[in-house]
DNA sequence: CGCATAGTTGACTACGCTCAACCCTGGTGG
DNA sequence: CCACCAGGGTTGAGCGTAGTCAACTATGCG
């Protein structure tokens, strides 16, 4: 039983439902906005941000097709962040107390919502290791391997640079210099949009 | 039902437990082992590392008495980081299957579990945000408002400096600095452990 | 054919890290 | 009871690297 496929679900959270279509740069929810529901990417792509202080803005991470959003307005009272869509994008509504009832009444999908948690926490690990790398280039390259894992071999940037940068919490000039010494030094060749991987010794 | 106070804990769960005792330094599983319990801190200090590269290390929290380890091992093979006790400390442990098949018991429990999780992505959240300040009399200055919400306008340091330096990814030299800044420009008072906010513009 | 935006490159600045010396405290042993 | 030592904390000097501002190029769209 799964959130995403729609197959297998409970009757009651299908009742919910509703579908969202988003054009880029338009916000999903806003950081401090009552929580009122969560969300399903069916399609598109939407970046996760953290205001500080109101101003200075953070990017938590992107997510795709098939991953969940606001999975924490469930336990609590407003959003702890803002969802903007980066491409056009469709998302799934559930509101918020039909799923958390469903969730109570369907252990299976509990399991799924678990282990989606358990998912993020490890994300968000991962990324604070990321941030740990002072190093631009070391940064980037450690990126690049984790990126890796998903492709084979060569990885496709399919957004700008710019968002890539603010994901690796670095100004897109750094980057693109990182970008260009990594090349420079043999750790990575890039022909058009797509970087090849260099078994270099940061494995 | 809740994890921590053992009350109103499913029989099959309170029988697989048991209490282990850690002294300081000692660690309590290691990036890498084999998964096989979920920890609850009855007493001490336990923090969390995540090593990179098989060097350098990053502390990811510290979780004191009430709170969880391990989490995620219940839904992955292996631990993905190390915990290591930062004082004498007693946990309470769990079997992984044993919990897992409670939690699927006992909608409940699976509730609080959950509820747990979405607080730690929530911590892991406010970390990323705290890492993104790059001045460091800055963080140190938001890290002391997220602390003074739990205690009241009076901070007690309870731990060395330099494990806090370690929390922020600073140095303790730099934290010092900042420190000694902030108490220059009126932002903070120090005497003996304590340290006083000075209600200051950045809220 | 411009115009807007992304990407690149350069020069300069700022700030955290490193290394090193010093102070201060608490604990130990003579 | 005091001398010593170890560790944490503080302070100083110099370095490295990412940020900032700015100019220039390349690309896609109206």
């Amino acid at each position: 039983m799964d959130l995403v496929t729609l197959e297998s679900l409970p009757d009651e959270l299908r009742h919910g439902i509703t579908v969202r279509e988003l054009q880029p740069g338009q916000l999903l929810f806003q950081q401090g906005d009552l929580a009122t529901a969560f969300f399903v990417i069916a399609s598109g792509r939407i970046k996760l941000l953290h205001t500080v202080d109101r101003q200075d803005t953070l990017t938590l991470r992107t997510a795709g097709a098939g991953e969940t959003l606001a999975d924490i307005a469930l336990f609590t009272e407003v959003y702890p962040n803002t969802a903007m869509a980066e491409i056009r994008s469709r998302v799934i509504v559930y509101p918020k107390q039909v799923l958390a009832e469903a969730l109570h009444q369907h252990p299976a999908l509990s399991e799924d919502f678990m282990r989606r948690l358990v998912q993020k926490i490890q994300s968000f690990q991962q990324q604070l290791g990321l941030r740990h790398v002072r190093k631009a280039q070391d940064r980037v390259l450690r990126y690049l391997h984790y990126q890796v894992q998903y492709a084979d071999r060569g990885i496709q940037f399919d957004r700008p640079l710019k968002d890539i940068a603010a994901e690796l919490g670095l100004t897109p000039e750094t980057l693109s210099r990182a970008l260009a010494r990594l090349e420079r030094e043999g750790h990575i060749s890039r022909q058009n949009q797509v970087i090849m991987l260099h078994n270099s010794t940061a494995a």
